[in-house]
RNA sequence: GCCCGCGUAGCUCAGGGGAUAGAGCGUCUGCCUCCGGAGCAGAAGGCCGUAGGUUCGAAUCCUACCGCGGGCACCA
């Protein structure tokens, strides 16, 4: 064996290559631990095998320095010529910049929020609407075509209990033990009462509530989620699948096709096979449909309408659906991954301190509108989805209100407000990024200050932030990048000034600082708007 | 009892096998002659719930236990 050459072991396999932007600035540009993963199969020792690979390495064009550090990592520190160019091509690729098409040609239907028109949108379903819309358009980011859905249940019995109460409060009645007593059942009974004065005395009052009734409160849900900046795609309501007789014709055939099996009377779904605790009924020994062959059609519905990939996000009180909705899917024969489910924790509410209890039933209801009332659109937004959905969060509603700088948004948004501000001053004293004929003057190399390596090392993973978002489905990570990046782009503010002071003469440094500014303003508009957070130029 | 999630700085939370575990808020000390001080620099603050295991390497993966939250219908 030659000097510097690695030989695998006899049987040993080659692993995946991953090089990566590190974490830390000191660890260089890009960073790899393939030496260490070498060590055992090559049957030298970690350090050496670095060694042999920076020789290799250090040659190349652009790259000022490999070093071996620690256990054996490969620092590639690029030259500052290199390492600028980042600036170039993201203002050059504007609004595309850290977008791909890795998931072109994936179809997916993402259903979230889906409350019942039984009253108001809530607080958690406020979160769902902010993380879904957002995990939307991190999916879009990586090339997906993503329908929008909301599951509308107007079927069940808990309609029953809206129509009653409606009914009641129009009567001037209580509402019933079992009923909604919000006050918006007061209101829209009322509504619905101004609307058509006649409809007490009509033949079946009940009725006329519960479709005039769920009429204006889906409208209502429609327009909060409107202004919320969330718009779905198709609004499926589940009355739609028993209507056209779907539900009663699918029971039939899976029946034939052994997907069910008969015991004790009822049709049974094999859910244990997929971690249920138990099988479960989807025809009930009295020949109606359980609630489950609902979901059964409506995921055939979806795959019919084109979905490769079903997401369903749900709350943490509907866990035990995953097992069920996997089943469902294995029932019509679908591979059990076509389904995904997103578990979410739920969001409490807090008042100085002290747990607010919600409930729809006691009316002590916070909605999302009432909470974009109290700190908007953009602050509500962002707050509920810079967290990881696997975490309970606490919101206190004093703190809220009270429009504290608390909210990491301010920090966010200003930062690419001070983008632009920069932008203005620059272009008042004569700094462009181009010459006068017009042609781009950047000269990376003058890119040399170490805040403005870190500040190019945070643009850089961007993309690679966005696709990981995109993987795990967890668009908090796009925020708190942002975080990170407004953060260094502050530091690089305090320290490199893009327009001259006083009357010193414009160079092209100043222009090639004014692409890194303006690279910044683009990545923090392009991650705010993947939040569907607005992106100010002034505050 | 069984199932899901969580447990990291005083508080709220990042961290999806790597290097010295991070941020914001809060506390303390500094920085306004010049692009926005809604900012910046520094300090203090950690047996990463506990105990084992896998690995060259574990906050991260596995097992058990403890604590907190949420579930467990031939309801919808």
């Amino acid at each position: 064996m030659a000097q510097g050459d690695l030989a695998l072991a006899d049987g040993a396999r080659l692993p995946e290559v991953r090089i990566e932007r590190p974490k830390n600035r000191e660890h260089g540009d890009w960073a790899t631990n393939i030496a260490m993963q070498l060590a055992k199969k090559v049957g030298r020792a970690p350090r050496d095998v670095a060694a042999v690979v920076r020789d290799r390495l250090q040659d190349t064009a652009g790259v000022a320095a490999v070093d071996v550090a620690g256990p054996g990592f490969l620092n590639i520190t690029l030259d500052a010529a290199a390492a600028g160019e980042i600036a170039r091509t993201v203002v050059e690729q504007g609004e595309a910049f850290g977008r791909t098409r890795l998931l072109a040609g994936t179809a997916v239907n993402l259903e979230f929020v889906s409350a019942n028109p039984t009253g108001p949108v809530h607080l958690g379903g406020t979160r769902w609407a902010a993380v879904g819309d957002s995990l939307a358009r991190v999916l879009e980011a990586q090339g997906a075509d993503v329908v929008r859905e909301y599951y509308f249940n107007d079927a069940g019995a808990q309609i029953d209990r809206f129509a009653r109460s409606l009914l009641a409060r129009a009567q001037g009645e209580p509402a019933p033990e079992d009923g909604y007593g919000g006050e918006y059942i007061t209101d829209i009974a009322g509504r619905i009462v101004a609307e058509d004065p006649g409809v007490l005395e009509s033949g079946d009052p009940q009725e006329a509530f519960r479709a005039a009734g769920v009429e204006l409160m889906f409208a209502e849900i429609k327009s909060s989620l409107h202004d919320f900046g969330v718009d779905f795609d198709v609004y499926f309501h589940e009355q739609s699948l028993f209507a056209n007789g779907a539900v009663e014709k699918l029971l039939e055939q899976l029946k034939t096709s052994g997907a069910l099996y008969f015991a004790d009377g009822a049709w049974w779904l094999r859910s244990s096979a997929y971690g249920d605790d138990k099988d479960r009924v989807v025809v009930k020994s009295d020949g109606q449909a359980a609630y489950i062959a609902g979901d059964i059609a409506y995921f055939k519905d979806k795959r019919d309408r084109g979905a490769d990939l079903c997401i369903y996000m749900l709350g943490a009180d509907h866990h035990g659906y995953v097992a069920r909705l996997k089943a469902a899917a294995a029932a019509l024969g679908d591979a059990p991954d076509r389904v995904e489910v997103l578990i979410g924790q739920m969001v409490n509410l807090v008042q100085d301190g002290v747990p607010v209890r919600m409930s729809k039933r006691a009316g002590n209801v916070v909605t999302m509108e009432d909470l974009v009332e109290a700190v908007g659109v953009d602050a509500a937004r962002y707050s509920l989805t810079r967290f990881s959905v696997d975490s309970n969060i606490d919101i206190d509603l004093g703190l809220l209100t009270r429009r504290s700088n608390e909210n990491p948004v301010f920090y966010v948004q200003y930062a690419h407000a001070r983008t632009c501000a920069v932008g203005r001053n620059a272009e008042a004293a004569g700094v462009a990024r181009t010459d006068e004929r017009g042609a781009a003057v950047f000269d990376a190399a003058l890119l040399d200050h170490p805040m403005e390596g870190e500040l190019l090392a945070a643009l850089g993973q961007y993309p690679s932030v966005l696709a990981q978002a995109a993987e795990f489905r967890e668009p908090h990570r796009v925020a708190r990048h942002l975080e990170v990046l407004a953060g260094t782009y502050h530091r690089w503010y305090d320290v490199c000034r893009v327009a001259p002071q006083g009357e010193d003469e414009v160079t092209d440094l100043h222009r090639t600082r004014l692409w890194l500014n303006d690279a910044a303003r683009q990545v923090l508009a392009n991650g705010l708007g993947v939040l569907g957070v607005s992106a100010p130029e002034r505050m």
